[in-house]
DNA sequence: TGTCGTCATGGTAGCGCTCACAAAGAAGAA
DNA sequence: TTCTTCTTTGTGAGCGCTACCATGACGACA
């Protein structure tokens, strides 16, 4: 059997440091054969474990010859250190909890790779929580601490909710919001500028040549709503354009709400060359209302939406929309929540940081200059 | 400073043991105050550390009043094990790689959660690799082990590509496949029963009064594709109903592949009053081309997808599907590879499940009767 | 009655790493 | 030259847990 061999070479080899034959009864030392170890580099650099656990870490106090030593030494014999008993050492758990109200929204995936990698950069463990809307909050704040879970990422639409957010500060856990229109104050906050965002995607279907431009608002519960209404309202004053209000439909972000916005925005007359949705489910009804109405997508009417979520890149024509950058945010408040525990656990005062992050606009086929009739 | 005085704190408990005064220079014990340990257990309950360890672990050769002392203990301090100091001393780290085509698949945010759950449950590592179809597969089980991966989760599509799965059979990683259509010898399986999920959909559209229904059929380099659709066909057989070829399209698992198919299927002579496509996406674009051609769904036509995904809930009317339980799916999956790196190392030979795991169907808005006419 | 298993429990060491501190050497100030 | 500082490197202990044995108690069998 090769692996009775494995562990009796494993032995013999230590078994000349033990030295003594009173040792020699002495134990084997575990089920062998992991990777190799800082004790490993160390020696085949010739130097101290610390200077090579200084080396993966800080880098700082190490003199560029020893440096390289120690790199090649990793390299040679592929390294890698060992997370567990990094983090048992160093003593800095830091579990941070994904809150979700959705296990099977869009952005959620992207999420939670951002969030994963980080984590795993940093050694954090990442725990995800359904949170159900009819639990009190107490309790879900009261099964958090059970976890020992150290801070929170909340994504949207539960980084809106004044309640949770309140019952987490009181819990005294770090929290970071994803996404969000209005950053709390004692939260960190990662977001793009929604305001800014729609105004751009406007002023881009004004240069496009469209003057009667249909908008779906978001669910007005949430914050980013406001947001980008406010952008698609500030484009057309700055192009002069004069503002309707019948272009102006009311939607929720569901599917069905922008059924039936698109539908009453495709009745005015005159027929608004351009519809801007505030998010990807409702532009792509206002497609598929676009289409019951026998009008090309975009020779008749340009569709732009909002999130660069799966279904504008799912639904034919595909959407021109704006993309957010929900993984890299993801990655930086994980960052950012890490670095807060870590402060906190050294008594020093942690400080809150509101990151915005460059948002682009993707440009697919559902827009167009308008038709000439 | 609250802080300092915890930390003095520590050190007078542990000064006592110390006992010589040669020791009293000695180092306070780390930066304190975390949670209850093993040995904190231990001392309340009146039993040793391994007692405690062998309560909350395999919990055999422990009397019950023991048992119960132990329990009450761990309530009372509200004791949780460190994972770090776990997989340490017990030597089994276990990484798993999760490989991904595609960040933004709908299904891939469920797999997350089921496959991170268990995860953090058996204190596995997952680690989420993003796989470039152009890299070469020999590149890749490279990084991989260069990650030190000592396993492998396959979602769809790529639990299907051969030469993948060669590649990782050759480099000796545990593999599971999920929702594979043929699974590997070598490999984990967790399935459904396609054709029999495509038969009983079938079955329920005959149920309801309908005789001429359309399939759409998948991705002909997916191996589920032709389960689905064998079911169908079984199904039709089954009902003794006859095999008209204009009734099935091809299509190949995109939105756009099925706005072509159904196109196609609705040009029949007669038309079907009924769809059944082999995904999601491709039924909600059945529904958009009846929706074109001013057909009510169901009222005109009923529509009934596969898979569940996110687009079936989405969009109006939600759409009759397959339901996989891919949480589930991936919970399992992950428990059974921790359990063959595990017994890997113990050098026992691991053997390899294939599971069949239960759909269920999911009757929403999309079907109905045939109309009368 | 003595010997042997069997079961519940305890003792000890060590997993791989990093912390606090010590030591050694180099550079600057007196 | 000697003392002080700074920088780089090393030492020893211990993070919290579990593997491996040892031990003692108890009943079964000869």
């Amino acid at each position: 059997m090769p692996a009775d061999r494995l562990v009796s070479a494993a032995h013999a080899l230590y078994a000349g440091p033990m030295g003594t034959t009173e040792n020699m009864r002495g134990r084997r030392p575990r089920l062998g054969a992991r990777g190799p170890t800082v004790a490993d580099v160390a020696r085949l650099a010739g130097v101290s474990p610390m200077t090579v656990s200084r080396v993966i870490n800080t880098e700082t106090s190490v003199l560029p010859a020893t440096r390289d030593k120690v790199r090649t030494a990793i390299a040679t014999l592929g390294y890698v250190p060992n997370l567990a008993a990094r983090s048992l050492a160093g003593g800095q758990q830091c579990r941070i909890a994904l809150l979700h109200a959705n296990p099977s929204a869009a952005y959620l995936s992207e999420f939670l790779m951002g969030s994963l990698a980080q984590a795993s950069l940093i050694d954090a463990q990442l725990i995800v929580e359904q949170c159900d809307p009819l639990e009190p909050y107490q309790a879900l704040v009261g099964r958090l601490s059970g976890h020992r879970v150290d801070a929170v990422l909340l994504p949207p639409p539960l980084c809106d909710d004044p309640a949770l957010l309140a019952a987490l500060e009181a819990a005294g856990l770090p929290v970071a919001q994803i996404a969000t229109g209005r950053p709390a104050a004692f939260a960190h906050a990662l977001t793009i500028d929604d305001e800014e965002a729609a105004h751009r995607m406007t002023t881009h279907l004004i240069g496009r040549g469209h003057r009667r431009i249909g908008f779906i608002t978001g669910a007005a519960n949430q914050t980013v709503s406001a947001a980008r209404r406010a952008g698609y309202d500030r484009a057309l004053a700055d192009a002069g354009l004069p503002h309707d209000p019948r272009l102006v439909a009311q939607g929720d972000f569901t599917y069905r709400s922008g059924l039936l916005a698109a539908t009453a925005l495709l009745a005015c007359v005159p027929r608004p060359t351009a519809i801007f949705a505030s998010n990807d489910d409702m532009a792509a009804a206002a497609v598929a209302v676009a289409h019951r109405g026998h009008l090309d997508v975009p020779a008749d009417l340009s569709v732009c939406g909002f999130d660069d979520s799966a279904m504008s890149r799912t639904i034919w024509p595909e959407i021109t929309t704006v993309h957010q950058p929900i993984a890299d945010m993801a990655r930086q408040a994980t960052a950012l929540l890490a670095g807060t525990v870590r402060e906190r656990s050294a008594a020093r005062e942690a400080s809150v940081r509101h990151v915005r992050v460059a948002f682009t606009i993707r440009h697919r086929a559902s827009d167009g200059p308008p038709p000439l009739d």
